[in-house]
DNA sequence: TAAATTCACTAAAACGTTTAAGGTAACTGG
DNA sequence: CCAGTTACCTTAAACGTTTTAGTGAATTTA
């Protein structure tokens, strides 16, 4: 077995509540004494034992994410950056991250939640990929369980999280293929309850108006955030009557999908047809041609929701619990004739 | 707080010894009063706490893995679908997953092994990105500690893994680029003493000579993995005055920044100059042209690992601890003149 | 009918920490 | 020189389970 407290103890002639101590670092142990158990601690490879901690102090250091998955094999790329975000800022708070996978709310979902929760499993929860009047926010709110979620409920509620300028990322993507020359644009859109799918639709809306395009229903088309949805969804555009000249995507996976689609029918992206992504992922820089994108800072946005659930797990009411991130606008090939 | 098995028992007038055997389904506990219990359990939403479980019974119910991560930013897609793969397996048989980060052979990554397994965090560890006589092997066999990995360190040690048949899969691209009348095809590798660099690369090698192609040393290069460094080396291979006319890269994410790099010399991929990439992401069958690739079932993969982990973890020496897979050739338009 | 066995349950210890409460000796101030 | 403080350490309880070793009653066996 692994090196105790007690064996400590034992071989210093202390009690385990004087090593505890001394391990802590509390003040009413002697310099002298504190020394001599680190050394101890040290030479004997002593870890302290995380469920004996867990059970006395009622704290698991370690907090829990949920990834959404919905078909296994296709999968959104940002994930990755992003789980690499949250986890690398947890480790340097000494935190682990607890990992499970379910289908987002599905009843596989909720009972990991209830369980993790219940069972004292994690100090925290992340979430992410977040719905209109997401149940999980409900729930957390309402159980007073410390969490943090990417993107906003619209349920009014005062919850810490992180916001990205979807709508203006939209918006100034909408502009930019104005002033390329394209005259109809089309949106190509996730899940209609998505908080993502609500920001970047109402983003390319505001952009037609401003830039006075025409709006046409026929050019709004969803996708379930996937690269082969794109490209079916692009196959439906382009074999409209009065097909658009230019197809927004709302993440750049879609985006992928869409670029295969038109390479395939013989036209030409960017000279014939301009195409856009959101997120910014690695890949979309070596397409070709490379694609005009939303790049959002994934792996500081997994970082920054790591650092405010800690505050707010240790009630460091300080930092702020609302944080706004201006992703930037990648111009590329895609958009340019 | 939450409900405890001694409410449970103070409900029932019945001793928490009752109670416990009463849900785990204990002979010694009449049906009677094990429905009782099991209804009341249910009633009063209790749920097992996890950390006084783990301490008494020496078991966590989660398996680790540490997300290797050179640099921050850039990562290959492959980890997702990976960590997808695994974590359901978990799931299914209701253990966690628990994740950090760290680059591979830091001491970071040292660090989280002994915290990790010493005091206790998982009952078994999962194992990626294998180099030449990897120190975890060494390590983690040394303690006993049950873990799985993901490909052969090259140690001539029996331990459980997942052995994917990189060489073969490599060598039978050489053979479809030489059959297309490709005559020069070059290699762009990755970190030396990785398991894969070792394996596809010796497939690089077979293949030429099974094809009778020639071996120019000059047409090997070297990346990190990452389309960028693809990028990179495909530009001084294609500076070279004798460059080839295929590249075989040795993942999809550096074929990805060697067609990048093609594309912008004006040459056209495939017509011109073959790629290929090895893992079979999504993405890949939507680039630009489509990418021929070696298709390793990732999700799968991911899935069995977890599976012989945990026969592992649990003495089932039923299970066979070695499982070979074989990736299937995909061939699309990158690889056609 | 007494001894042995079975059934259904309980008491108490254990897992390895943290912490509240307490104790003792040395030190301080008046 | 004695009461009060301080410095440093110990005892014991607690966290919520699981498990070992019983216990008493009912039932079977010789």
């Amino acid at each position: 077995m692994s090196v105790t407290i007690r064996d400590i103890a034992r071989k210093l002639n202390l009690s385990i509540t004087a090593v505890s101590r001394a391990l802590d670092g509390y003040p009413d142990i002697s310099a002298a004494t504190r020394e001599k158990v680190r050394q101890a601690a040290l030479e004997m490879g002593y870890v302290p034992n995380r469920a004996a901690r867990q059970l006395r102090r009622q704290k698991t250091d370690t907090i829990g994410y949920i990834l959404p998955v919905s078909s296994p094999q296709h999968t959104e790329s940002f994930h990755t950056v992003f789980m690499e975000g949250m986890s690398e800022e947890a480790a340097i708070h000494r935190y682990d991250l607890l990992i499970s996978t379910a289908p987002p709310s599905s009843p596989e979902e909720q009972s990991i939640y209830q369980s993790w929760i219940q069972s004292h499993k994690v100090d925290g929860m992340i979430i992410n990929r977040i719905q209109l009047h997401d149940w999980r926010v409900h729930y957390l709110a309402g159980q007073l369980f410390p969490f943090c979620a990417l993107e906003d409920s619209g349920d009014d509620l005062d919850y810490p999280r992180v916001e990205v300028a979807n709508q203006a990322g939209m918006t100034a993507l909408v502009q930019h293929i104005h002033q390329q020359g394209y005259q109809r644009p089309a949106f190509i859109g996730g899940p209609v309850n998505l908080k993502i799918q609500q920001d970047r639709l109402q983003g390319y809306l505001d952009g037609l108006q401003i830039t006075g395009l025409p709006y046409d229903p026929l050019l709004v088309e969803t996708s379930d955030l996937t690269g082969i949805s794109g490209y079916l969804a692009c196959q439906r555009l382009l074999s409209s009557n009065f097909p658009p000249d230019a197809i927004l995507c709302i993440n750049d996976d879609v985006a992928f999908g869409v670029m295969r689609a038109i390479h395939e029918t013989g036209l030409r992206v960017g000279r014939d047809i301009a195409v856009t992504g959101f997120d910014g992922l690695q890949e979309s820089g070596f397409t070709t041609p490379s694609l005009t994108t939303v790049e959002q800072p994934v792996h500081e946005i997994g970082r920054e929701l790591i650092r405010i659930l800690l505050a707010e797990i240790q009630n460091q009411s300080a930092i702020e619990r609302l944080r706004r991130i201006t992703p930037s606008l990648q111009i590329r090939e895609s958009t340019q004739k």
